[in-house]
DNA sequence: GCACTTTTTGTAAGCGTTTACAAAACATCC
DNA sequence: GGATGTTTTGTAAACGCTTACAAAAAGTGC
């Protein structure tokens, strides 16, 4: 007689279960289920020929019968870079905790095709969807929204304002650091931007001109870089900056990652940070604070803003009527090594 | 009479195409899949029905009459950094082209659960599973082997030798660049591993070994300094290695990271990389590149390595029954300018 | 032990597709 | 214009589960 052991092939249904424990297919679903209206002694048969036979649920199958599916999706621009995955890093926890699966979708390579296929994609597959820092979210969102399809944006302050979505209070955030080096005594700051296209760097910019204005400093185009939130651009609007007939003693980066490109270019020119340039970031991901010096940056609250977003959406799922709103985050000036006090650094 | 437009909300399903188009259900699910025996008219009835009702296919439903879903899983330690950031888009570009949807798991929250979440989860949802950088997988391995469950390790080396992978040459690149260093006059090379539960950290550091001794150069223990791949270990490496009585005139770091925690450090106390001390990473991500000085780096193939995996699940799927392998990707010295020939340095 | 209530179990229908098979429509030839 | 063969279309059953409802069993109080 065969030994009848966990089934290492095939597939094992509710119906086998129902079968080799003697009781009919529905109870073995109320088992499944937790469902209170079993007695005990069938609980525990039914258990048993769950394990005996290996069997596990076709979620596909439940899926098509509860009418919902426990997965939701995110669409991200790329993997790679470790801001992203920050974010991530706050969905999963949040989506953990409820239960819930992750599909990830890029956008990179199908960003040329049609319009609907987030639509058609994850119509049926997904509840809801989180797009993280959609770049020309216009595609789309029209067809979101005209399905009444759950989703939240995630740092994109844009054009788009019916949809809802969470973002950090970039303005705020770069008003904040441009004041702080202006209270250090710098008059000349520099400024490295982001890509221009997204709604952050053009609030952090916003926020730097408004902190000038507001102490009454000049706001001079030759110190603002237009970068493009990669290390190279930090690198060569450093350099650009320096080159300057009358270069600013401190340079505030767009984000972290164009700051450690600035300090690079700064340190290969012989000057010190913070000693000659004081550099300040924006982000602070989690190598900031390990460079050297340590990096002075205004802190995002990345990893809650996943949180956020994701919890935004299960609210939205559970009242699918409810009034949807824009949440910032507030961010949080970081005060670290790679800022001083301004002092006549040649002359 | 009420306007029959894309529909925004509800259900439309093949039924309702049917019937808007005067067919049968059998027509548009044939249709929706391309089915040749179709007249072009009716086709094309159907087609007009379906954009009119914003018909979009519900796949869960398609996945559960098919018996498969067209999703594969990904289960990956953590997101965040660039590492494993690279070998993603290999696997979703892969992905994509196969018409394939992923499904992102992270372990580094339900680590702690029972064994069998890999395989209840994943049952009936994804059809095989790419384990990126798995940490212990002994857990699931044993699961995924015994129910034969499509599976491919990626960058894992280590004990398990029955499921296929994919990795690098580690042994390799770190001879060579080992190698690379002793020729350029080098005698005395500090190391810093990585995780040393990871196999791919073991294989860097016994190919270091190998080198050395391939030249009849001592191993010295002092050299050798337990790292885990973070930026933080990088510093602390080198700066116990060069507070060494003897310290090294180049650092050998096991990935880039560290290689650039460690080029801090050295920077730090007022050397300079490369003339005093030269500084070689391993991975290759896309920083070291404009880092200042660029670091000279072993590149692994990562994307590839994405690739080359996703390939072998598809292969895998294809054919139930086929051989499985184990491939390692070759990976290349880079040489760019933070190594340079020894001098002496202090005397 | 009976009538009654409550709990447990079984059954049938449904979720939205696919697909094998049968039926109907069309084309072709003599 | 019928016999024949080829497409095209319709129908029914299946995929593996949930769930409302009905039936059976078990538990009550007298």
């Amino acid at each position: 007689m065969p030994n009848d052991d966990v089934q290492t092939t095939g597939k094992v249904t509710i119906f086998d279960v129902a079968e080799a424990s003697g009781v009919s297919y529905g109870t073995v679903s109320r088992v499944i289920n937790n469902d209170p209206h079993v007695r005990p002694a069938t609980r525990a048969r039914v258990m048993d020929a769950i394990q005996r036979l290996g069997y596990v649920i076709n979620r596909q199958a439940q899926s098509l019968a509860r009418g919902q599916t426990h997965v939701i999706g995110v669409l991200v621009p790329e993997l790679g870079n470790g801001y992203i995955g920050e974010i991530m890093r706050g969905i999963d926890g949040e989506l953990d905790q409820a239960g819930y699966d992750l599909m990830l979708f890029t956008t990179h390579r199908r960003a040329a095709k049609e319009a609907n296929y987030v639509a058609s994609l994850v119509q049926g597959v997904v509840e809801g969807l989180l797009l993280v820092l959609p770049r020309n979210p216009a595609d789309y969102l029209g067809v979101l929204s005209a399905r009444k399809f759950p989703h939240v944006l995630i740092d994109h302050q844009g054009i788009d304002t019916t949809s809802p979505a969470v973002g950090a209070t970039n303005w705020q955030g770069a008003f904040v650091a441009t004041e702080y080096l202006i209270g250090l005594g710098h008059r000349r700051i520099g400024f490295i931007t982001g890509s221009m296209d997204l709604g952050c760097a053009q609030d952090r910019l916003e926020g730097y001109k408004a902190a000038l204005r507001a102490h009454h400093l000049p706001i001079c185009p030759e110190l603002i870089y237009e970068g493009d939130f990669f290390q190279h651009a930090g690198v060569q609007g450093a350099n650009a900056l320096l080159d300057l007939p009358e270069p600013p003693s401190a340079i505030f980066a767009s984000n972290d990652v164009m700051a450690m490109g600035a300090m690079d270019a700064v340190r290969h020119r012989g000057l010190r940070v913070p000693d000659d340039i004081s550099i300040i970031g924006f982000d602070n991901i989690p190598q900031s604070a390990v460079l050297l010096p340590p990096l002075t940056t205004v802190q995002q609250p990345l990893e809650q803003m996943g949180r956020v977003a994701t919890q935004m959406l299960f609210d939205m799922l559970q009242e699918p009527g409810k009034r949807t709103s824009r949440i910032e985050l507030p961010t949080e000036l970081i005060v670290r090594q790679s800022t001083a006090p301004y002092r006549n650094r040649i002359g």
